[in-house]
DNA sequence: GCGTGCGTCAAACGCGCGTATGACGCTAGT
DNA sequence: ACTAGCGTCATACGCGCGTTTGACGCACGC
């Protein structure tokens, strides 16, 4: 035990990891560069080799220290719905999936902007999250396709995949707003609103994508329509186009 | 006029333009650079500052090529149906969305993958192709959050605006996904589908989130119950946590 | 037939990136 | 007291990036 100097070094771990976590969040992956975690850290450039051997392992290490306790409490709080004897309806498994986000983005110890690092995290297109992604969220993801096809037995496996897809997508593009405390704002209309509201909201937005029934002839008939009098456009002025619009020299 | 020698310009500009569309389709605004730009073109390195100026230029000049008629065809269509006297309702909006999307998707001449190349800029972090879009999408959004306004009245306006971005996140979502054809295929579950019929089946899942009521009562019962649960797990389990895991060298 | 200028080319510049290296204190075990 | 080794540091390496430069050929207008 190297008593005192085992104190710094641990000191600078966590600051680098905390300046890597605030500068993921509003830059992303791409936009994360050693230069700045170091400088936002007050160390040296090498100090992030030193200590975690190279970039991709301090970010690995920093997402699963901010995100694997998510997931184990949205399966805790599933198994909990399933020991209680029922299978459980498709807007309690969407509170399943949100309400450990929501309660983690309040507590200061997973981090001082919980919900946006998720947004990123979830949106973020870059090969090294997708990778971590994928392979922190697979077994998790099965647990609840498999939850949401018990409880929407109506609709086909295939077709589950996509409006699953759709509504998680739909989900983190929200999460990842560029500032969601204004978002939260407007959806409170300037009063504050209690959590499990807002919750709530959002199971509700989620949740008739999820249920809904295939497209019925009437929504068909209006696509339909549609068509033609998009087609007819195009037949009728569009061919009067293909000037080829070479522009300006520089 | 250089009358030979400017067909072979006008060729090199086209070749460049179609290299960088293929590979921006499939690697983002980030992960495409002029070297490989040019290698695929055939052309030498400064060809795209000689015909373009700069990169970005060139990038602008694609985007508008490519996206200008989806918007005016969008906009035309939405006269088109405003024209007709009745206010459209919230699923024929979505289907002046879609529409003209879908109907570019299949014209050659709008590029050779036109669905993924929308799903491209709709859903890239890059703050290039984000300013593109906010400057090119600005006017014809207001048209459009003004008639989603007028078909859904018992929504406050503060509240459509996330569900709007709630709705559009999700469809650039699914347009994003990596190979749309697996999706397509996935969908029509094996057999073909007409695209009516596939674009009706779009326009039910994101129609129920937009018309949805707010959170009923029921829904806010269920999350508070879900919300007490996992209170109560973290309470009783969570605090023998604070494990620093330090973990190995490197 | 000659010079003008367009389109192409190889080569280089400066920059920021992730990573590697070796020296320097300082603490702690012997 | 000495030395082993940990943590930090300045510095450098190699690479890929967007952009710039100047030379070369060649078709054209005079």
């Amino acid at each position: 035990m190297r008593t005192t100097g085992g104190n710094q070094a641990a000191e600078t771990r966590r600051r680098l990891l905390d300046a890597a976590e605030h500068l993921f969040i509003d830059r992303g992956y791409e936009g994360l560069s050693m230069r700045q975690i170091t400088a936002h850290a007050g160390t040296n450039l090498a100090a992030v080799n030193y200590h975690f051997g190279n970039k991709d392992t301090m970010l690995r290490e920093l997402l699963s220290q901010r995100l694997d306790r998510l997931n184990e409490e949205r399966l805790r709080l599933l198994d909990a719905c399933e020991a209680a004897g029922q299978v459980p309806d498709c807007e309690t498994i969407l509170g399943v999936l949100f309400v450990p986000a929501m309660q983690l983005g309040r507590d200061p110890d997973a981090g001082p902007a919980f919900l946006r690092l998720l947004g990123r995290v979830y949106s973020d297109a870059s090969p090294f999250i997708r990778d971590h992604l994928q392979q922190h969220y697979r077994p998790i993801f099965g647990r609840f396709f498999d939850a949401f096809a018990r409880a929407l037995p109506h609709v086909p496996r295939s077709e589950l995949g996509l409006r699953l897809h759709f509504a998680l997508k739909s989900l983190s593009g929200v999460l990842a707003t560029d500032d969601m405390d204004e978002l939260v704002a407007e959806l409170s209309m300037g009063q504050p609103i209690p959590d499990t509201e807002l919750l709530a909201r959002l199971v509700a937005l989620v949740s008739p994508a999820l249920t809904a029934p295939l497209g019925t002839p009437a929504q068909v008939g209006k696509i339909h329509r549609l068509q033609q009098l998009s087609q007819a456009r195009s037949i009728a002025s569009d061919r009067k186009h293909t000037p080829p619009a070479a522009p300006a020299e520089v």
